[in-house]
DNA sequence: CCTGTCATGGTTACCGTTCACACGCGTGGC
DNA sequence: GCCACGCGTGTGAACGGTAACCATGACAGG
């Protein structure tokens, strides 16, 4: 009955959407074989022979057969689907590193749903867990790398992998950019070019990168002998950049700024500009990220770049293995980030 | 035997995860009703007498019971779920987007599954709508307005609502913003100020967003009598905007730029300013998005803003509207944008 | 007293897969 | 000639829910 449904007319006027509910029973009866001989071909069993599995294939053509991930899932209890709890996915960062992880996954047979959270309380994380649980994905990834996250993270039900981005949790496998290590590539390229210290805009204090990135800056200052300033506070937006920025330039004795993220070093060149202080002849701003656009600053951007696409495929990594080794790790994988030189640092004024 | 594994520790040292794999049976067990109360109970039926109600609702409390979403989707067929097929999501607007559309969509008891493309061919497109399809998703929402996509939409399986973001599609119930309103706004603006034309660095030729965009800039300029230059081919990036905005720059008759979004309008200001024509003093610049880091350009862009949030939540609004109505509408929305005037821009120089 | 209706709850079939197992058949070793 | 074995294939039972249908008891109306 459902069998000739088939007609995936080749009539002109385009053909007809693909045909819904075609199930392996139909697919079955048109090769002349039974559900199991399908089912076999579909998950590429040994022991069909060849011409059979042809067979199997044309009727799934040509009745434009897919299976049921549903009834799979079901019975396997394994959804092929991880869960994504993203916060803040319109920043660039967390963006990439989604569309990184996403890629990933498609390429090794997964499906992604996302969760995205308001606000990194506990009580939200722990909400979008349950919403993802639900759905029994075998995994998940949190791109929302606070501290908070970690603990929260902690409590998932146990056979559920799960792998935190960015500099969050405590016990749960990590994967991060080294943000010590760029913060510090980008403090000592100021002190080269013979700036005695350099000062700091933070990120929101909260978030692990954020402080990561305040400790490889002292720790390079510190190395180098250099005094160390308190680090500003701010968050990751250009408004905090402008208003500390603000701050700094009217200090004569600053030549050399640090920013947390690139559009924190967006308004802290705003504000340099505004006072009259050239960048990067009387001041020098380095920034973090590499956002598409910091090259086109004025003046272009220098600044340290992270891979946040392969931050996400990383991510995948980790959590395909703890799916396959059944076992969960706490590993850390560290990704050394990239600094790149351009025009908005220059040597200490004299 | 599973119901045993109650033991939702109120020890100290934390409360054991959540134990997978109560089912239905375990609850109704430890009811003492049947499983078919149990799913009574579950979907708020009526004709369960309220103390039983709350006896299931313990059980269900004390086994920590979340039903299994694959199940009840095969026998259902609905699975609750939306394909998110996702283009260029690492910028602002299609990331922000993607957060107003999930948020929505969990509102609305929906997940969203995700499935981003690397370009919009119609091989890739109808490779994510498969996918989707196959994970059973009722609906697709396609962030991923090129007019292309909006031919390929139309070939998905019936029975499947789906809508387009942007100015895509044809056959396609749509949302998007006004970019021709928008558009025509930025230009009225600049005219207002005296200049006797606008320059367009428009976005990339296959987006209907562009077009659109250059409709609406063509159309003011028109029918304010205003000479019409060919508008300047470009795509989203500041990189285009920086190339475009240096041969502008070299024609010192050119006093506005009307610029197809705030990247083009970033690389455009650094052209000018490297070719020291002072904005907005000698040029005018506006942009398109209202990215959150415009107002912190050098000057602060004027721009016109898009409610990319409300877009996403417009198009789940469309889309269940079809859910439920079952009818394939195309109905088009299309939400006014805000017009955002900020320091770029200025009285023509006399 | 019989019947109808309503509230409550149980029975059972079914959704579309996969898995465990059984089956028939050719082949090779003894 | 018998048995074991591998190959290719079919059969039936899960998986965990929901929906349609049935059973029971209480109670009202005739």
């Amino acid at each position: 009955m459902t069998a000739d449904r088939v007609e995936t007319g080749d009539q002109p006027g385009g053909p007809p959407p693909r045909a819904r509910g075609s199930v392996m029973r139909d697919v079955a009866r048109l090769a002349g074989v039974s559900h199991q001989t399908v089912s076999r071909v579909l998950n590429d069993h040994p022991n069909v022979r060849p011409e059979t599995r042809d067979r199997v294939l044309a009727a799934m053509r040509a009745l434009n057969y897919r299976r049921n991930s549903a009834a799979r899932t079901l019975v396997t209890r394994k959804s092929r689907t991880l869960g994504l709890i993203a916060y803040e996915t319109t920043l660039f960062g967390p963006a990439s590193t989604l569309y990184g992880l996403e890629q990933a996954a498609r390429s090794a047979g997964y499906f992604v749903s996302v969760a995205s959270v308001r606000s990194l309380d506990r009580e939200s994380v722990l909400d979008a867990v349950d919403r993802l649980c639900e759905q029994s994905v075998e995994g998940i990834v949190a791109i929302a790398p606070q501290s908070s996250v970690g603990t929260a993270l902690a409590q998932v039900p146990t056979g559920l992998a799960v792998v935190g981005v960015g500099g969050g949790g405590e016990h749960v496998p990590t994967v991060c950019i080294d943000n010590a290590t760029g913060a510090a590539m980008a403090t000592r390229h100021l002190l080269a070019l013979g700036h005695t210290t350099v000062q700091h805009i933070a990120g929101p204090p909260d978030w692990p990168e954020a402080r990561d990135r305040i400790d490889g800056w002292r720790e390079a200052l510190h190395s180098a002998g250099a005094p160390v300033p308190a680090p500003r506070p701010g968050n990751w937006s250009a408004r905090a950049g402008y208003e500390q920025g603000r701050l700094l330039a009217a200090d004569p004795t600053v030549t050399a700024v640090f920013c947390g993220n690139d559009q924190i070093a967006l308004g802290a060149l705003r504000a340099l500009h505004e006072a009259g202080r050239r960048v990067p002849d009387e001041v020098s701003v380095v920034g973090f990220d590499d956002v598409p656009e910091s090259g086109y600053f004025l003046p272009p951007l220098t600044t340290v770049r992270q891979d946040f696409a392969e931050l996400g495929r990383r991510s995948l990594d980790l959590l395909i293995e703890q799916l396959e080794s059944g076992i969960r790790t706490d590993r850390r994988v560290s990704l050394t980030p990239r600094f790149v030189p351009r025009a908005s640092s220059g040597a200490a004024p004299t």
